[in-house]
DNA sequence: CGACTTTGACCAGCGC
DNA sequence: GCGCTGGTCAAAGTCG
């Protein structure tokens, strides 16, 4: 029952395989309306699967020099979805929005998250992106083999969602929609990286 | 016992 | 207005 879950422990290992990222060429058939970005990769650049905070560094040469990359990781600056793409917010950072301004069943405005949908090729569906997600609902979708999962994280303050779903015509790839702004650094990966981003800060001087 | 998943029910948006 | 569909809630169950 718990297999699921195991993938998405940020305690636990990444799975043995790291989803490979699929070439830009690959469409998305589940994209939302509003969906701003979707990030694709060359296999080649080898990158925990990132959430809106961490969008992938397609200008990776550019802005490297002037960024404060620990503190974007922290979420000081405002993150990778503030610096890729405006999100299209009205009130701040779209995680506390109407929070019991709705019951059973009502619906979360949806206007005014960013969302970002990224395509892997794994076995697991769900990514270990240094995030806890809890699972708040289940849904079987028209015209899809595969149920929906809907996930929230866990964090008491940040209200990101994201939806995992595997496509039918192609059962290895899983499509994974994040909507929202981590407002709240990711506990893992600032473990591993900070050390490392410091190093680079203090080099980037000489 | 807390954190989490499962799952049926509920409800709003949308198209007809 | 009605039915379909997607998104969410919340009780119950599971696990460590």
């Amino acid at each position: 029952m718990h297999s699921s879950m195991d993938s998405q422990e940020p305690s636990n290992p990444p799975p043995p395989s790291l989803p490979s990222l699929l070439p830009p060429s690959l469409p998305i058939s589940q994209n939302p309306p509003n969906c701003l970005f979707t990030p694709s990769l060359p296999s080649s650049s080898i990158h925990p699967p990132l959430p809106p905070h961490h969008p992938p560094p397609l200008d990776v040469p550019q802005i490297l020099h002037d960024i404060d990359w620990v503190g974007l990781l922290s979420g000081q600056l405002g993150g990778f979805g503030e610096l890729m793409n405006k999100p299209r917010m009205q009130n701040g950072e779209g995680d506390h929005e109407e929070k019991g301004g709705k019951r059973k069943g009502g619906r979360m405005s949806k206007t005014c998250r960013p969302r970002f949908a990224f395509q892997t090729r794994s076995v697991d569906d769900i990514l270990d992106d240094g995030y806890r997600w809890r699972k708040y609902g289940q849904k079987s979708v028209k015209n899809s083999l595969h149920p929906r999962s809907y996930y929230r994280c866990t964090h008491p303050t940040c209200n990101v969602k994201k939806q995992v779903q595997r496509l039918s015509k192609d059962t290895s790839i899983v499509v994974t929609t994040y909507e929202g702004i981590h407002n709240h650094p990711c506990e893992k990966l600032m473990e591993t990286l900070t050390p490392l981003l410091k190093q680079m800060q203090f080099l980037s001087r000489f």
